[in-house]
DNA sequence: TTGTTTTATATTCTTAGGAATGTAAAATAA
DNA sequence: TTATTTTACATTCCTAAGAATATAAAACAA
């Protein structure tokens, strides 16, 4: 991305994209054949893949409460959508939302017995079908590359500037 | 993701998941906000980020003509999406579509001079957008990164089972 | 206190993506 | 040759995600 190139260059009959360029375009096609795999593995469930993510969250120090705003936060997605996803698991008793005495604005949102149960079934589901994806990693390539993504997570999160509603 | 965990560690107030979900999931999140910024930086211009991506496909060795279900392949999609997405790019003439004589069914596609030009400014666009993203990285490290991503997507598309229709 | 601004959430609209299915041409089988 | 299957692409329907906006409560300012 940052390499500056002739006109010479790209013209030439295959064009090489930058290293850059391939990370980013990488990155975007393991996550659209991580997304199918989960789609398919989940298929049949309770759970898509969308009330899974937020499941997950949720599952991340269950005993506090959230807000929609602040899922919306973490998981860096609009509002309105989050609002749309939590409405269908409130409909499915996954989530409880109690009503805040200090603000009629907001409400707090708690992972509930069956939120916990449908998250878990969902989960060992996944876990069991992308058991073998690391097969052959060692244990510091993993971390090394869970390294990389993070440098380059923390950069594109500290240089967002939609800073979500 | 293959770690098996007994139920006493699941239990544990704060879950924390396996580095193999964690890469897995920080992919996701990266291609999140890229394609925030990507969609960002494309606003207002005439190439929207899904006909950006079929550009980019088109622009790889551009004389040689591609099919709708060779680019569904590509770009490991399903071919009624990429149908749609061409159909609106053979409407602004950024494609050209020929029919086959030797096939009824099938016909090529290419790029052309106007797509050619799109993709060039949008691809400036990008550029110019993201030109910071890896500063401060070691040429090494960005290639060692590529190759873990590689890795990683390599095994993932071996192992997909949709074969896209 | 009244008017204005900010904050939390909801609603609406449009586009994109995926699943299922349809159509028509080509390949294959009987 | 005729019937069946396969292949290439198109269409339809539905869900999801993003943009814009609405509503309503709280905070703040005059």
């Amino acid at each position: 991305m940052n390499e500056i190139k002739t006109k010479q260059q790209y013209d030439r009959k295959e064009e090489v994209p930058s290293l850059d360029f391939r990370i980013i375009n990488w990155v975007g096609i393991i996550d659209q054949l991580t997304s199918t795999k989960m789609r398919q593995l989940l298929d049949g469930s309770d759970v898509p893949p969308p009330q899974f993510v937020l499941l997950n969250h949720f599952s991340h120090r269950p005993e506090e409460g959230k807000t929609v705003s602040g899922v919306a936060d973490a998981m860096q997605q609009p509002q309105p959508g989050i609002t749309k996803t939590i409405a269908k698991m409130l409909a499915k008793g996954f989530l409880r939302a109690e009503e805040n005495p200090e603000d009629g604005r907001s409400k707090t949102l708690y992972l509930t017995k069956a939120g916990k149960t449908a998250h878990a079934a969902a989960k060992a589901r996944l876990e069991e079908g992308m058991q073998h994806t690391f097969d052959g990693w060692r244990e510091w390539e993993k971390k090394d590359f869970f390294a990389f993504l993070d440098r380059l997570k923390i950069y594109l999160d500290d240089h967002r500037e939609d800073r979500l509603s």
